[in-house]
DNA sequence: TATTGTTATACTCTATAACTATA
DNA sequence: TATAGTTATAGAGTATAACAATA
């Protein structure tokens, strides 16, 4: 126990050296979000659902008969790792894929009644999850942190 | 297109359903780590530093002597993990391994000269970088933001 | 020619287990 | 017994390339 010891602060209390490591954003947001990805598969254990999965759930249930492409778009994900992503949930009974009535190459996504009657339970297991990583925020801030992450990752404000 | 316009406005204008995947602020880590891990991978893949090497090495140097475990510790990894990624930047001549002096089990880490010379290089990329992702917030929002994120993962305040 | 969707494949990051050598 | 460090290995996530079918 020596080392170990050696504190962050530099001058006064609570102080950190701009160029510290602990004082990069890009770092902060990478170990922010793996704790959130954590917390999520450890509240969604039981449903057998990851971040990722549970998002082409919720998406294709916000947005009936979406197209593959389009949920690849918004999901920031290529069609080449959505591909076998979509055959599990389409296995284990979750999402249908249909043919498209007017162009034979696209597929159209919906969720099975069994998904629909599950996504109110799992949207609640999200909520706890969402409250528990994000205790120490109030109201405000969790709508101030909205904003600002997503000011980074979309054009938009 | 057809589909691809129905937009994300429910009611009013950027209104947003609570509890759509655009409004989980889960999603909207994820999403903006990722867009900023990329851009650092964009911006160091000169100096052939990923997040997590550089930031091995930034904490070395904020930090000369540290063990690989505190380390490890530090930056929330596992220590198999980090040990081929050690013996990587060994290779790369940038980390030196040496014995503790008391404790035989210890390797004490420091910066070669070579990395101590590239380093304030690397930290202005890194600058740059945070820069170039961020260019849409205020000082102070990038502030507030660090402040949050931080409240998040780390317990303080 | 471009797009949709798929397969194959490789790389990185992460997690667990098993092991050694020390303490 | 516990800790520091390593190796091996498996699981996810993501990237590219190549391809078939269709527009």
């Amino acid at each position: 126990m020596n080392d170990i010891d050696a504190d962050t602060d530099r001058n006064a209390p609570g102080a950190m050296a701009e160029d510290a490591l602990d004082a990069q954003i890009g770092y902060n947001l990478k170990r922010a979000s793996a704790l959130a990805m954590n917390d999520f598969a450890v509240e969604l254990a039981d449903a057998a659902l990851r971040p990722v999965t549970y998002g082409m759930l919720a998406l294709i249930d916000e947005r009936p008969g979406i197209r593959a492409a389009e949920l690849c778009r918004r999901l920031g994900m290529k069609s080449a790792n959505m591909a076998p992503l979509l055959a599990e949930l389409e296995e284990r009974g979750l999402v249908e894929r249909d043919d498209h009535a007017d162009d034979r190459r696209v597929r159209v996504l919906t969720l099975t009644q069994m998904a629909r009657n599950a996504m109110p339970g799992w949207r609640r297991q999200v909520r706890r999850h969402e409250d528990r990583f994000l205790q120490r925020l109030t109201k405000k801030e969790r709508a101030t942190l909205l904003r600002l992450l997503r000011l980074i990752w979309t054009g938009e404000d």
